[in-house]
DNA sequence: ATCCGCATGTAACCCGTTACATGATTCT
DNA sequence: AGAATCATGTAACGGGTTACATGCGGAT
């Protein structure tokens, strides 16, 4: 019975709300101070997002709180068995090498939600996996840089080359991350 | 008469069509082979956009080659003034530093295209602007992470600074290429 | 004769954007 | 009381995704 797929910003909200219960208020407010709150999601696109999750049985609203006096209309959020289960299996979803590049940002946001959710070892092969992938993107764009056939443009080399640079960049922010999440105090152990 | 602003994607086709005139196949097969092919657009966006482009009498069909015996059916699409005018215009469109992470894409895009566009002064000018839109932008996430109010957990500090690593690494990239484009002879120091 | 690649298009469906609407609560 | 904020929602519109439809051309 597993759901249709959902929407990667459906898939965000519902490990937001797996992260703590929350409002369709609450969730806005945490994109608007988050750091990547470059993306601003409107009432017109999250709760009709909500009540799909709701829909689906992913998530539930709380039954008003009777002892506070605020019985202020709000709903409360918080997720089902199926939507714990839904949210983990995605954070479990392995890395495409074909599309890392372009969902680099979602990958992170699934990192961000695995603090709370895995073990220190699934984090790392986590970081392995999206290693590997970044890897096989890499070696694809310096293939295509050095292929003699492409007699490419001044402009379009350099673009590349921030692409290349950029790859490099989040290879270093992987081992540099993952040293750090062996070094302080964590059993570390082979994996 | 400006023409109601178009979709990124919509100014990318046009940009595609001033470099050369190109049909609706030629321009997958472009995004098909070029090295960010991450983006594959299916027909169902990609003839609507060209018609709608059309409509706009922003681009028109070249009249079928008579002489060439494959008058196959073939809508070869080239920029009209009005389409030449908006691609420059939108070439021109200034830096937003509120948005220039998340458009960071589509600026490298537009720098490509610059090439033939442009004199190489003003794509200095370009990558300047850049330059000062990604320092900010940086400056404010530095900002952000340095907060004492904010007890980030260890996760969402780490992704910050994943964050920060691809700004700094696409700053060094646009100094050197500015100097790249400063000295005339081949800087053949690619990579 | 047929299959595959070229080449353009259509239709259903859903999602995101924008803008507006509606109450309830708290602050001054 | 009036204003600002909290809090949820609806409606119109347009664009993207997917899948399918349609022909022509060359290749085996």
């Amino acid at each position: 019975m597993a759901a249709a797929q959902l929407t990667p910003f459906e898939h965000v909200l519902l490990g937001l709300v797996c992260l703590s219960p929350a409002s369709g208020y609450d969730l806005k407010r945490t994109f608007a101070t988050t750091p990547a709150g470059v993306y601003q999601p409107s009432s017109g696109v999250l709760y009709p997002a909500l009540r799909r999750l709701e829909a689906k049985a992913l998530i539930q609203a709380k039954p008003p709180d009777s002892a506070t006096r605020s019985a202020r209309r709000r709903r409360v959020y918080e997720p089902t068995e199926a939507g714990q289960a839904a949210h983990l299996a995605w954070l479990r979803t392995p890395v495409e090498p074909a599309t890392v590049a372009r969902d680099l940002g979602l990958h992170l946001m699934r990192f961000v939600m695995m603090e709370s959710a895995f073990p220190p070892d699934d984090v790392l092969g986590f970081l392995t996996s999206l290693k590997d992938a970044l890897t096989a993107s890499t070696a694809q764009l310096e293939r295509y840089a050095a292929a003699p056939a492409q007699s490419l443009g001044r402009h379009p080399r350099l673009a590349l080359n921030h692409g290349l640079a950029i790859h490099r960049a989040t290879l270093r922010w992987i081992r540099e991350t993952m040293a750090a999440l062996r070094s302080p105090g964590e059993p570390r152990r082979e994996y």
